[in-house]
DNA sequence: TCGGGATAGTCAATGTGATTGACCATATGG
DNA sequence: CCATATGGTCAATCACATTGACTATCCCGA
């Protein structure tokens, strides 16, 4: 593969990456999450994932404490996530999702599987798994940067 | 394919889209640009590939031509890009790469390279191309957009 | 056990980048 | 030619993230 075709590989992915981002975009307005942007999403995938603090969301994220806990704040206000003692750590907060969050990362999900549905249509059937394959072989786990 | 494998697919095109901008962000500072972010080179990409206008870069980019003109005015303070008249409409002014903003642009693709150069090696040599000609099929062209 | 340094979190101020709104110059179509 | 649409910029504002400062709590060693 020369240089090129690796240019236009990691071109390509940017695109699909942009899919992705506005096909799940789309599909949130189209259920009634029009205030919420991606970089929520990335939160709420951290935070119903593990017990979080929000240092461990601003690492996840890539970004300040600052930032977290100010995105926190937003979901905190808009109901969410609640913010709940550590029972081992007194200065800690963990962060939890309410039923209107994990109701929304129901959504998200369903979301994100319609873009790749659409995907499905013009791969052959075995093909979309390969990807997924492949995909898996070649990332490494990271961190998702809301922004470029 | 599930809708959990679905998700899962979209969040890998996710995370590789993140090692690709990070990937790219450092082959850039490591060849002396550190003061490029990934908007400025998907507007070098499309002022390099045709007579590119203000608002065609604002479309490219899916922002506004505000936005497009702040950024272009940067690139034209550092010299990367040049303003000249449109002979066919003297409201419009085409955007033209200088020799040091090609010289940018070669950077920034030997960079790609380098990242898709790492997927090569955990990958089965067919494997790369395999990925390339699925996403080149799953992929609709448009814009690239530089934030989610 | 107590004192110093590290860590979790927030508040406030600042800065960067994008958007909205207004405006001028030029094109284009009736 | 006039009305309207389009390319572009300037100015004000907004949203978001960062830097800096500060409090409370934890942990570790003397």
């Amino acid at each position: 593969m020369d240089d090129r075709a690796a240019t236009d590989l990691a071109m390509l992915v940017l695109r699909a990456a942009t899919e992705v981002v506005d096909g799940i975009g789309e599909g949130m307005a189209a259920r009634g999450y029009d205030d919420l942007r991606p970089a929520h999403g990335f939160a709420f995938a951290r935070i119903a994932a593990a017990d979080t603090t929000v240092v461990d969301l601003a690492e996840h994220l890539g970004t300040t404490k600052q930032a977290a806990s100010q995105l926190v704040a937003g979901l905190v206000e808009r109901g969410y996530v609640v913010r709940e003692p550590d029972p081992r750590d007194a200065r800690a907060r963990l962060l939890r999702l309410t039923e209107a969050g994990e109701a929304c990362t129901r959504a998200a999900e369903a979301a994100a599987a319609d873009v790749v549905a659409g995907w499905n249509e013009v791969l052959p059937r075995a093909s979309l798994g390969a990807l997924h394959a492949m995909l898996r072989r070649v990332v490494t786990p990271g961190p998702l940067r809301p922004a470029w």
